[in-house]
DNA sequence: GCGCGGTTTCCGGAAAATGGAAGGCTCGCC
DNA sequence: GGCGAGCCTTCCATTTTCCGGAAACCGCGC
């Protein structure tokens, strides 16, 4: 049901309206915070004129701006509305206590992540001290196969979610990611009995991640935290202890 | 145009789609974060068919979503576009160093606001150690005439954002708050001579904040920082110097 | 002056949006 | 059990708003 719908005719709409000035919105993205209006057609694939009256609207209410240069960037409106969100800034200020806690004990960095669909979103992060480098971002998407958090969030989903990632293109990013669906079944297996999961070196050469489930009251799992380390620094197994601790104290904090 | 009495109502658009959907998005807010349908509908005032029908669409794309109670909510997805916003998350993430260092040092309450519209919004605050409790909310909006950093952004702004300010109704807190239009003119002009502001038990009697002005590379102030600390523990003068300090050391990393 | 990239306005035609009505559904109360 | 009150969802005739090619409108550099 994708595309093509290129012909030069006379007029009329063409589709949703709501849905063109959402993927006007997805134009914008980490690498690309503030785009002419003519990039903003192209990325989103719709004739310019039809850009300009859409970014019109969305400027008037605040969903967009216009810098100094000219330039469309995301509104202060929509961040706004967006720390409205109850899985992403509400669950972020619920669990703050705890991941510090966990940072301060282990002095290394501090993931939380809920799962979109079929990937991970980072809802928050706490840089350990000198520990490694991390790649991940507040508000960024990753790939649910190969991070700490990724494995228990894919773990507990349903499995028609889980069947999509297996069957997909899986992402590959080190020699020691795991692509193959027998072995990654085997690894969710694993993370639902042991209760936490190991991402060993699965994104970089010199990372580990262990994360653990946090769950509802009704027992669903909602989120995830890890606890990003040096490969070598320590054994999975002596960290997940810790992480899981912290999941389940924020799992009590979630139920009231 | 004519009058046109038509006795059956017809049916059709009575206004731009996009605005509604956003209309809708609005109905949203930090007390109400989760609405059922009809909520909705009444609060952004349309038939419950139309609302129905927009927030399906709002659904799909992942701007708005349902919890398991059938209530609806913002979606993770608007918070993942807002944490794009330059002017929200962009500014935050360079000013937020500079931010602790002022709270380690004065063990106060420390604000990030920038200006939108007639308003302050909230951008980051970090809460002093065991000082006065922070009415405020990141997210948050508040008036420009009480706060200290309201006072600040108020006092850089276009004389026209002025006039609407000073001539519309002032928000009233305490015995303290200046609501007279002269007497704010007044202050306004001590803000841009002195390069501090002062907001002396304007919000609640047991506080008292002083914010200073971040600039951009062509001296256009962007935002404010303030300290806000318990009335009488400390001169506002003594404070002034830091929260000048930080608010430059700010803006010059805002620059490059 | 001329061309070029980006931006803005125009306008006839037609698809998409509208909202009242009707049908389900789940409670809670008589 | 029957019944009403809310809430949610689907339907469809009616028209209003949206669509987008074209053309004007900007600077800017040559």
């Amino acid at each position: 049901m994708v595309n093509d719908r290129r012909r030069g005719r006379p007029s009329g709409p063409t589709g949703p309206v709501i849905s063109r000035a959402l993927r006007l919105l997805d134009a914008f993205d980490a690498e690309h915070r503030a785009l002419t209006l003519s990039d903003l057609a192209r990325r989103a694939d719709m004739p310019l004129s039809t850009a300009h009256r859409l970014v019109q609207e969305l400027c008037a209410w605040g969903a967009v701006e216009r810098d100094d240069d000219g330039l469309y960037q995301v509104g202060l409106r929509l961040w706004e509305l967006g720390s409205l969100a109850p899985r992403g800034p509400g669950l972020r200020e619920t669990a703050l206590p705890y991941l510090e806690d966990l940072c301060q004990i282990t002095r290394e960095n501090v993931q939380l992540a809920v799962r979109e669909g079929t990937e991970v979103v980072f809802v928050e992060r706490i840089a350990g001290f000198g520990s490694v480098p991390v790649l991940t971002r507040v508000g960024g998407r990753w790939a649910l196969t190969s991070t700490g958090v990724g494995l228990v969030l894919l773990a507990h989903a349903s499995t028609e979610v889980q069947e999509d990632v297996l069957n997909g293109p899986i992402e590959h990013h080190t020699a020691k990611t795991v692509t193959d669906p027998v072995q990654l079944r085997r690894m969710l297996a694993a993370v639902r009995s042991n209760g936490y999961s190991v991402s060993d070196r699965q994104v970089t050469m010199d990372a580990l991640s262990v994360g653990a489930p946090i769950r509802r009251g009704d027992g669903e799992v909602v989120a995830a935290v890890s606890l990003v380390v040096r490969h070598g620094s320590t054994t999975a197994h002596g960290l997940a202890g810790l992480v899981r601790t912290c999941a389940q104290a924020i799992s009590r904090a979630l139920t009231p």
